[in-house]
RNA sequence: GGACCCGUGGCGGAACUGGCAGACGCAGCGGACUUAAAAUCCGCGGCUCCUUGGAGCAUGUGGGUUCGAAUCCCACCGGGUCCA
């Protein structure tokens, strides 16, 4: 390839080298060409020519975007560029760094899209990556392009579906606490080693097979799930917010179903024991522990006749103030009082009740309402007979669906026995008037004695241990951890999306698909418009051919089924997580055929620089624990929005234990180091009338305010998301067309820093392209384009350019790009007036060319440079540079500054003090006072005492 | 209702560990260059008072700790996020 910088002596605009958007452009596609011809950003695996093993290695990830129709807008790449300054600092310090790219395009969006519009997904998907891989390349952004991959390949969800079977074919071992491989399971039960609780000797092949399906990771559940028919699919409960559908606001209706499920439960405790490992925002980690949701209390048991309701409460000490009991409507109990017959006013509420969604049921704002179902349990403690009710703020999907109510200490009882006129007895003193509300403060245990047990004056954390003990002890209740995470439910009834590898005989009995076999290919419908019904039907029930097939074509293992057998294909497919479970995993090696990542790949690019040591947990209180140096997660820097914080992130930590347990994969825990961008928000205007006005459509009224231009009518400005409803879209390919790449990436990065949300605010962009204009007259002529460099450096802009190397690197390293950049605007300001000299030059671009790549690697070359900037060393800075010969120190007399001294930064506090009183000014002002005591920190300020 | 985070010039923000508040940029003002403008370069820039020089007040509000507080503690007001 020839020079890229000769060929650009034909430009005719005045001055014919000035760095405009017209430079910008042209530079910026010469050198993106370049790079994918040089492969520059290419990164070999371990065995490929050009590894260099001796390096240590840094995986800087992006979460992929999920490529919609409508692009990227200006929002998308603000990680993006973060990630790729980030990235290409590592490298240039020596690192192996592994940033790759690709695209989540299975799900709901893509579907409904393609339903809307009438083209098939697969071409709209194909179309909308097309446009985000050249939006993302207009960037510049140094991904290993080599190792694109989409969730929608083949050759990717086949290893999605290997995983899936990796799950269904292991459970979760209580003893040892990891997931195991069920053959294990099926050979104890077979030999007869073990024998489930329940059975008296060993299983008959039937139920060993009725076991096995009992405690498969993933598993086929019977229960109550979100049925939304708008969507034609049913939707996890995090996907549901009030009683809708978090993506088109449609009602959702409860329905019992089966469902493929994740027993992700089994994982609780460990999903929030590991959190402490993890090197991510304080927030996210806060959200994943509540979203799990732990809570110590007991297991009671209640005798309603002859039969027992058992209940769970974090409670347990107030037992004896138990004065009622409430089951949820669902509650087995309940359709047995209906059953008795003759309620009517009971089977109303019910059914009303059952069609209410959780949250809304839950909603404290909500009158309590309830209704009693004639029934009496028995309070073990007081051996009262008690009442039982049924409300709909109790739920059957928490703890057993039934709970002990104890209105003088739990507001929600409280509110309910306050209505119904239900009786309250105080268990616990202090806190305040029951009249008033519920005492939920700690205290002492009152009124709680019986014939065998007093719980009376003890604490309540005691008496919690002392009645779990005598419930215990009596086989009435034990102590219990209860958990607010429910199992994942993991069919959808939708086209777009993986295919379950399962198939179902004539009896309804599944049968996995062979690893070999995979991938079970979506087949190509033609009409893949959900099925808008009361009753769930999958799409994939229309491709007749290949739902019905023999279990031979299916490629069900010979062992389990004869080949001839009809099979029924599974139908359902599953839900847009699934892909961005593993991705991570499959950049190590994406083109691998024979597993799901390479191991020499997954070896070298998911072990934490540190190495060897496995995982080790921090000692409680130690809290300068370094996570660099123990193998704790795969990813070194995951960068991406919060709105992950709970579902992506806990899904993919749960997938990635699995795959630890069954030596799949080297690390407890997927991402080592999170870190979330903040939103680019922008402005919007309103009109007095509340109608909107956009953005473009509105100009400064001089006074601080603004005004519609075509009316001069006075708008407010306030600060919203960006949203085509605002009419406050910022398109990038036009920031990128007006002012070039590299100002776009600049501007995003000086906004602010990169965790906080900022409002994109068009009129600051030319701040930092006349940075970059700046930079450039610096050392391009503007008139003939040659280099324009200075003999000798100037002593005090080498001393700051060290300083600024030192400062840019630092910041780099914690992620504050807008004070980086803000230093070299200073270093550029400074450099004006002296000029630089081409090693000074040769030091400053690298340290501005991961922030604008093109611009920095087109001077670099024009500097006659060899290769690419983006493999340069990072510049080494003197220490002893950063020091200057005398400091001016802030002397204070009570705290306030009244004059300043000059001294060496290590003056000692004798010098300094003794510099400091013999000030003109501060002789003057403490004169006649009584000087108590000067303290004097050394290198930064003297404060006298004296009054 | 609860938990957490955040309130700094006209605007975006800086101040990393309690130590000169307002770096850097935008907008604004003044000057140089220009026939003029744009571009560029130089300078000013929290508020109030006074005569240069300074004094007083200033980091949402009110208190506290400290020689010293944007930074730590308490209460309140406002905004955001999550949970309910």
């Amino acid at each position: 390839m020839t020079d890229p910088t000769s060929n650009d002596k034909d430009q005719n605009e005045t001055p014919g080298h000035r760095y405009d958007a017209a430079l910008a452009n042209r530079i910026e596609s010469r050198w993106q060409s370049w790079w994918d011809e040089q492969e520059t950003y290419r990164v070999p695996n371990p065995g490929e020519p050009g590894f260099d093993a001796s390096r240590p290695k840094f995986y800087c990830l992006d979460m992929f975007p999920y490529p919609s129709g409508a692009g990227l807008h200006v929002g998308h790449p603000e990680g993006y560029i973060g990630s790729d300054i980030i990235s290409r600092y590592k490298r240039m310090k020596g690192f192996n760094v592994l940033h790759p790219m690709g695209f989540d395009a299975f799900g709901l969006p893509a579907e409904q899209y393609a339903v809307q519009t009438g083209v098939h997904p697969r071409v709209t998907t194909a179309n909308a990556i097309e446009n985000y891989r050249r939006q993302l390349r207009s960037f510049g952004f140094s991904f290993d392009w080599s190792r694109e991959l989409a969730t929608t390949d083949e050759e990717y969800y086949r290893w999605t579906q290997w995983i899936w079977l990796k799950a269904y074919g292991s459970y979760f071992d209580r003893s040892s606490g990891r997931a195991r491989p069920i053959d294990e399971m099926r050979s104890a039960l077979e030999s007869g080693r073990h024998v489930p609780e329940g059975h008296d000797g060993p299983l008959g092949p039937e139920d060993v097979e009725r076991y096995l399906d009992s405690i498969r990771l993933a598993y086929l559940g019977y229960q109550t799930v979100n049925w939304c028919p708008k969507l034609g699919t049913v939707l996890a409960n995090e996907e549901v917010i009030d009683g809708r559908s978090e993506r088109g606001g449609f009602p959702v209706l409860r329905k019992p179903l089966r469902q493929w499920m994740f027993r992700i439960t089994e994982y609780a405790d460990r999903l929030l024991h590991d959190l402490q490992l993890l090197d991510w925002p304080e927030s996210t980690r806060t959200m994943q522990r509540e979203w799990i949701g732990r809570s110590e209390g007991a297991s009671i048991s209640f005798k309603v006749g002859e039969d027992a309701l058992e209940v769970f409460t974090t409670r347990p000490d107030t037992i004896f103030g138990a004065t009622y009991m409430v089951v949820a409507p669902e509650h087995p109990l309940v359709d047995r009082a209906l059953e008795a017959g003759g309620r009517e006013d009971l089977r109303e509420y019910v059914e009303a009740a059952r069609n209410r969604s959780d949250v809304d049921r839950m909603a404290d704002s909500k009158e309590k309402t309830g209704i009693a179902l004639g029934l009496d349990a028995v309070n073990p403690a007081t051996g009262a007979a008690i009442p039982i009710w049924t409300a709909d703020y109790v739920l059957m999907g928490y703890g057993t669906g039934a709970i002990m109510a104890v209105p003088a200490h739990d507001e929600r009882d409280h509110a309910f026995a306050g209505r119904y006129g239900l009786p309250m007895v105080r268990v616990v003193d202090g806190g305040g008037d029951l009249e008033q509300g519920a005492c939920t403060g700690s205290g002492n245990i009152v009124n709680s004695s019986n014939d065998e047990l007093s719980l009376d004056g003890l604490p309540v954390e005691d008496a919690k241990r002392a009645i779990i003990e005598w419930l215990r002890a009596k086989g009435l209740g034990r102590g219990q951890v209860n958990y607010k995470l429910r199992d994942w439910l993991f069919s959808r009834q939708r086209y777009w999306g993986e295919p379950f590898p399962i198939v179902y005989d004539a009896e309804g009995r599944h049968y996995p698909v062979s690893e070999e076999a995979l991938p079970v290919s979506l087949p190509d419908l033609e009409d893949y418009e959900p099925i808008e019904s009361d009753d769930p039907t999958p799409p994939l029930g229309k491709a007749t051919d290949w739902v019905n097939t023999t279990a031979g074509e299916a490629g069900v293992d010979p062992d389990l089924l004869d080949p001839s057998t009809p099979v029924r294909r599974e139908t359902n497919t599953m839900p847009g997580w699934a892909g961005s479970c593993w991705y991570y995993l499959r950049y190590c090696s994406p083109g691998d055929d024979s597993r799901f990542v390479d191991r020499d790949a997954e070896r070298y690019w998911l072990r934490s620089a540190g190495g060897s040591s496995g995982p080790v947990v921090p000692a409680p209180g130690e809290e300068d624990f370094d996570f660099s140096k123990h193998d704790i997660g795969a990813v070194d820097l995951y960068i991406g929005g919060a709105e992950h914080a709970v579902l992506h992130l806990l899904y993919a930590r749960f997938w990635h234990k699995i795959l630890y347990d069954l030596g799949e994969v080297p690390t407890p825990e997927p991402i080592t180091k999170l870190f979330h961008q903040g939103m680019i928000t922008s402005y919007a205007y309103r009109r007095e009338d509340g109608s909107l006005v956009a953005i473009d459509e509105v100009t400064e009224d001089g006074s601080g305010g603004h005004v519609e231009t075509s009316t001069g009518d006075p708008v407010e400005r306030i600060i919203a998301k960006m949203s085509k409803s605002l009419k406050n879209v910022v398109n990038p390919d036009a920031v990128v067309a007006e002012y070039g790449a590299d100002t776009m990436r600049l501007y995003e990065m000086y906004m602010g820093p990169l965790e906080a949300s900022a409002p994109w605010n068009t009129r600051d962009i030319v701040g930092v392209y006349r940075f970059l204009q700046r930079v450039w007259r610096l050392v391009v002529d503007e008139s003939g384009g040659e280099l324009r460099l200075v003999e000798d450096a100037d002593p005090d802009l080498e001393r700051l350019l060290h300083r600024t190397i030192s400062k840019v690197g630092s910041d780099i390293e914690r992620l504050s790009f807008n004070t980086a950049i803000a230093s070299m605007i200073e270093f550029v300001n400074r450099a004006t007036g002296t000029g630089l000299s081409a090693d000074q030059l040769d030091r400053f671009l690298r340290i501005l060319a991961p922030f604008v790549p093109h611009f920095g690697e087109e001077l670099w070359h024009r500097m006659g440079r060899e290769g690419s900037i983006a493999h340069a060393d990072w510049p080494v800075f003197d220490p002893d540079m950063l020091r200057d010969e005398l400091v001016e120190i802030p002397v204070q007399v009570l705290g306030k500054v009244r004059s300043r001294i000059s001294l060496p930064p290590d003056a000692d506090q004798e010098e300094m003090e003794r510099a400091a009183l013999a000030d003109d000014r501060i002789a003057g002002i403490i004169q006649g006072k009584t000087v108590r005591k000067v303290v004097v920190i050394p290198g930064r300020l003297v404060n006298i005492v004296a009054n």
